[in-house]
DNA sequence: CTGAAAGCGCTTACAG
DNA sequence: CTGAAAGCGCTTACAG
């Protein structure tokens, strides 16, 4: 097969230079109206389109600048993220893409905002974060410059209007599964108690409302004792708060079948269950892997998480960005779709925790 | 942050020529022991990575072919292979990559060593392929010249030595979680029949042997009334054959509460479901996915099936292979690993069917 | 409005 | 054994 075709076949078909082939190619500067048509002739006879090695060669001079700020709470979620940021850095590294990282202590808004503000000092070309819920994501983005593109990962927020894309899962969809992984586990007819910590996200409330639509749409034996918000200032005061709500649920309710914890806390409502020595008993179902989590399984606390693959996440987010600001890529719907996996005993062995799968 | 460091960089700081470090580098040519020395002291002194960028533009010169064979029988399964070649097809275009692309009708040894031997006529650098028992990847690999190093994807095969890497999931891993499905969905006391086509396939074996292990060891309410081996000469003969075997066992026995297929023909035992008006009553389970499963699933003929993501697999197999033949890539275990989702009525919107997810 | 030249970081002949 | 030069396909000043 042949090689592909070069901008320099180009010209020559045309018979212009190369340069004026790069004019029409991104429209900058003049062209006279028959060398551009001639060139667009060229580029269509030839099937060109130009090389991304050799633009990133080029590139290399023009340097793109990504600022990326995520909340560093204690948690395994998001001790996951640095290594999916790593990986993307080593991969635009030799694309002249710099990535300038930030981080918050908290989900706080007004510390995103700084963090923000700082990286925006810094002079980036784009930013990627996660906004919580839409308050702030409206705060957030009238606080960045227009000039400069962002996106979002992680919770979803329709109401703003200047996100390139979001990356995230469907928070609503996996609420539905998780409703149904608890009917496969503890039965057609079970008592079960939603923990909701984080309540005021956007992607808590989805999922909280999946669970609900599927109980009611498809799953009336689960019979539904009480949804627990749970909050708390710092990261470990919501995890003992969770801890404690579940305490409270499962000697509220001695026919309790099953805990649901909407995110990566379920390890403290099975500590919880295992505590009361109710392991077997009560079931405990959440989302994402903790370090805990292998060893829950196995003692039959934790029945099955949903699995976002931080790491992966951030890393296409970042990639993705990347791409679209160099202008070599357009992002689809189908893009900004995250793929989550179901860890239970038998899937545990062939799912890649905490990592990226390449390419 | 700093750019990358360059070749040129190095030199300077070694106090020799570009070309020099390059001969250390990739030690081509002989360079005498105190520049090599030096070279390496730069290199490591300034974190020097070559750029795989600079690379790729130059190595457009001398051209990598890789052959591609695969069977390309009439199913589901085949036909989403081209989705992920062509993908891979246009990613390693700019890099200097061409695909050949041939297939088999068959599974048959002696047809896929034609294939391969014409491949090779036409001067392949590398090789991937499916070779389906131990037996069929020695003769194939015996087919092979020592020069070409090859690799292969789909059904993994322990006894050949030569072989670059295999790519594939753990077949036995899936077996054991087939049977858990079975059980979730179907109650822990249940009767099953195991349909296994290709029953000479390596990966049919593990599978089957997997359910066999998992039944044994923890889930002894799952009382497993026969295993039916399907075989046939052409794809379209299994398929009628698995319908059949498949009826026969529904007539056989009236208690039956799920048939599990081995691998992608699923579908027709769920035909057999359906027409016997069993649906809701005995429940299918199987591997991958079929144009008809979305229905199935919906009908509640179909419990769920084990998906493996062809189109991703070969792409993801064919980018190593290239990069394992230009040298800018080790694989490791983990890479040859192949991730699986769960297909089912509540996951069904969150998986990308037939595409391959990127980057 | 257009073309010729320099240069991105490498590799590959070619001289010495 | 070593260095200087040409060139991969593009983009970006620089002349005209």
């Amino acid at each position: 097969m042949a090689l592909q075709s070069t901008i320099k076949d180009v010209a020559k078909e045309a018979g212009v230079s190369i340069g004026t082939v790069d004019r029409v190619l991104h429209n900058r500067g003049r062209v006279s109206d028959a060398n551009k048509k001639a060139v667009l002739a060229a580029v269509n006879k030839l099937q060109y389109s130009p090389s991304q090695i050799a633009r990133a060669l080029v590139n290399r001079k023009s340097n793109l600048r990504i600022g990326i700020t995520y909340p560093k709470v204690d948690s395994d979620f998001w001790s996951e993220i640095p290594a999916g940021i790593e990986l993307a850095r080593s991969k635009l590294l030799p694309f002249g893409v710099e990535l300038l990282i930030d981080y918050t202590e908290t989900y706080d808004v007004l510390d995103q905002i700084a963090s923000i503000d700082k990286l925006i000092a810094e002079g980036v070309n784009g930013l990627l974060f996660t906004s919580v819920d839409d308050s702030s994501a409206d705060q957030i983005e009238r606080h960045i410059p227009e000039n400069v593109p962002y996106a979002t990962v992680v919770n979803p927020t329709a109401s703003v209007s200047r996100c390139a894309f979001h990356l995230g899962p469907d928070d609503f969809l996996l609420g539905n599964l998780a409703a149904r992984l608890i009917s496969l586990f503890c039965g057609d007819k079970c008592n079960i108690v939603l923990l909701a910590p984080n309540y005021n996200f956007n992607g808590t409330q989805r999922r909280i409302a999946g669970v609900l639509s599927k109980i009611s749409q498809s799953l009336p034996g689960l019979n539904l004792l009480k949804v627990m918000p749970v909050s708390g200032v710092t990261d470990e005061d919501i995890r003992s708060h969770v801890y404690a709500s579940a305490k409270d649920a499962l000697q509220m309710f001695p026919t309790l079948d099953a805990i649901y914890v909407s995110n990566g806390f379920f390890d403290q409502a099975a500590l919880a269950v295992r505590d009361a020595n109710l392991g077997g008993r009560v079931k405990v179902f959440g989302h994402e892997h903790t370090s805990a989590l292998p060893e829950l399984i196995k003692q039959d606390i934790v029945g099955a998480t949903i699995y976002q693959k931080p790491a992966e996440e951030w890393y296409r987010a970042i990639v993705m960005l990347a791409e679209l600001l160099s202008g070599t890529r357009t992002i689809t719907a189908q893009d900004t779709r995250v793929e989550c996996s179901i860890i239970m005993k038998e899937t545990l062995a062939l799912i890649n925790i905490g990592s990226v799968h390449l390419p």
